[in-house]
DNA sequence: GCAAAAGTGTTCGCAATACACCCATGG
DNA sequence: CCATGGGTGTATTGCGAACACTTTTGC
């Protein structure tokens, strides 16, 4: 780390975080992406919508400070949270340099419907996106690339869904996220040989069909594929 | 991104990175990892070896800076830069606040020799660290990991190695950064069928025994597994 | 010709895919 | 009993690991 001293002009410091959720519709039909966006009160870029976020405070964790402000504009505590990327282009804000430490979220589908949603707060679709302010489009299509990558080689679909799911929503999650076609039966294997999912005994009743069995994520098996290493994963609301 | 105005305290922005090389005896025997560290002269930290790197500079870019205190501090320019992770606990720098994006460099091996070394920039071992100032040992590992993790599923071994090199001396450097023997027989079908590398024709010779192939990397079908996305990967120096 | 590395061929096992087939429930 | 999704069994394929084998040089 650099010396102090020689203050000189200094880049401003936010945090923003990209949230994904499910379509609240989670059980019938083909799930979707929705993410929430907050609409820009002010110039630059008054109107026009943006990622949640804000000036990073002094005394607070970067961690800390994405959670915080995902609780803040959506009312929501994520399931799953990591730093996605920092951009720091010097043009991308017209009027001040402004880097920005962007995470992204992953929260409960049950969570979403009591999520905020006002004419200042508003969840989009996935593929129905409003126009963006500053870099932000390129930002969420990164963390779109992520989220379908990391969803292959990692179990973390299931902090998209609630405390219990079936084999069949779970795999509704893979195949909104991934935009395919999953065959039921190997992808019922994979799962079951990854080891991350706990048969509750319990079966789902109320279907026209035969009644599904429900499962849970099983915690203590949950291998991150990441570094040892690093900050929180997941953190409740404060 | 917030509303300016309402100064207050703000965290600084440092920019550091680090540096992957090999040692400087490639041809033979089993080269190593080497990382060159600057030795600190103020407080905090007077007299332990920290990363390289600097303030951020309120008109460049990331990408750049990282770029430019590379070249500063080494003479090097890096044939491969990524922007790594930004550490920015409040505690980890004891006077002040001090959020670091840092990224990670491989260079070429021909040109270490060429590195700047003296008493405040040195180079040390992988296996050979001192003690590192602040939280850059936390750092370096997670770079390792990165690197190790990276070398698996994408071919950037050849931007430690020179720019035509033997399939021996590329197998060399993916068993010394992932630390195990690999078989020259599978290890070569797998390179070749990866389509990245070139037969230059030419074979080198003065070995003592069958003279071997030297390869060139392909740029063209250097298929970033990476975004489509995104900032430089390379770059020369300034 | 002999040692040693370069380079080729062959086999094995695993895991993802494709797809045929049985099971259970509501209507 | 039938339509439909839940759930199981099985053949095929592609790829990486293991390893036997041939080739080419310096000495």
């Amino acid at each position: 780390m650099p010396r102090p001293g020689e203050a000189g002009a200094q880049a401003r410091l936010a945090v923003s975080t990209v949230i994904f959720a499910l379509s609240p519709d989670a059980g019938a039909a083909a799930p979707s992406l929705r993410i929430p966006l907050v609409r820009r009160l002010r110039e630059p870029g008054a109107g026009r919508w943006a990622l949640p976020g804000g000036w990073l405070p002094v005394d607070e964790g970067l961690d800390e400070a994405a959670g915080r402000t995902l609780n803040e504009t959506t009312g929501l505590a994520p399931t799953y949270l990591e730093q996605l990327y920092t951009f720091g282009a010097p043009d991308r804000s017209p009027d001040e340099r402004v880097v920005s430490v962007v995470y992204w979220a992953l929260v409960h589908s049950d969570e979403v419907e009591r999520a905020v949603s006002d004419e200042n707060v508003c969840w989009f679709d996935e593929d129905d996106l409003p126009e963006l302010a500053f870099d932000h489009l390129e930002i969420l299509e990164y963390a779109l690339w992520r989220l379908r990558t990391k969803l292959q080689y990692s179990r973390i679909a299931h902090a998209l869904l609630g405390e219990t799911f079936t084999m069949a929503e779970l795999r509704g999650v893979h195949e909104a996220v991934l935009r395919t076609r999953l065959d039921p039966a190997n992808f019922r294997r994979t799962m079951e040989a990854s080891g991350t999912l706990v048969d509750t005994g319990q079966r789902l009743a109320g279907t026209p069909h035969r009644p599904p069995a429900l499962y849970r994520f099983d915690t203590a098996s949950a291998r991150g594929g990441d570094p040892i290493h690093h900050p929180t994963r997941t953190r409740n609301a404060s």
